[in-house]
DNA sequence: TCTATATACTACATTGTGTAGTAGTAAAAA
DNA sequence: TTTTTACTACTACACAATGTAGTATATAGA
């Protein structure tokens, strides 16, 4: 099919969590003030942002008091990057099988070449 | 980031592609009849679509006697395939590195288990 | 009670995609 | 040659996701 389906976030929606996650629990007031270093930003538009990523369960959140909310993040950076990666990973073996399994090993090698880095290893050990 | 950027194909771009990379060269009407086998469509929809499958270099077209065009793949769905996995790949491994490989193997071994498949095996033979 | 601030609600823009009508044109048929 | 048919270009609308932000209301603290 060939077609996406694969959710990751939008750039802002990816700013603000990059955000949530470094600092753990955080007011739209805090996020505002971290992204406000960068650019120029309505408050309403970050509260905005936030409200749907707690709408579609990526962030919680919690009365403060004073009346305002706390955020946090549903799921830390690692585990959230996990199950993503495996959705994609996964729709892409299904669709793909052995090409997505070669083409895997293709952009490993050619990563590995472009950056002397050395994730063909990393991949053989993790294949014991 | 963890945001995407990805293009693959909507899901009747898709259907189309994948008629186009059946038949080799097709007209707007070829395609129309096959999609109608299987949904009511309108001529004009497949006309917009592949003209803008057209505008975005993933078809070619040329004139054909008639009037009409003819339209054909700019690439090979071998290649097509091959390429728009190594954007998302090497994304994807720039982004999350470590993380990346781990998941990949975590999902092969996954999926080999749940369909007693064995790209783990394969993606052994193909790291020698 | 008044004031500052946060929230909820609403709204608009943009992009990508699916959907399709209409008008014009060109070729084929009568 | 005139009529019919078929194709293209253009336009348009819907809907979802996302970025952007204003307005009205609620509420806590002074």
């Amino acid at each position: 099919m060939i077609n996406k389906k694969v959710n990751f976030l939008g750039k802002l929606e990816a700013e603000i969590m990059e955000i949530v996650w470094t600092n753990g629990t955080v007011s739209v007031r805090d996020v505002v003030s971290e992204l406000e270093k960068r650019k120029k930003i309505a408050y309403t538009t970050v509260m905005t942002v936030m409200t749907r990523l707690f709408k579609k369960n990526i962030l919680k959140r919690k009365q403060d008091k004073g009346g305002a909310f706390v955020y946090l993040p549903t799921k830390e950076k690692k585990e959230f990057v996990a199950q993503a990666s495996e959705k994609m990973i996964r729709n892409f073996l299904q669709e793909f099988g052995d090409v997505a399994v070669a083409q895997f090993v293709d952009v490993i090698e050619m990563a590995d070449a472009e950056h002397s880095a050395s994730w063909k290893k990393k991949l053989k050990d993790l294949l014991e």
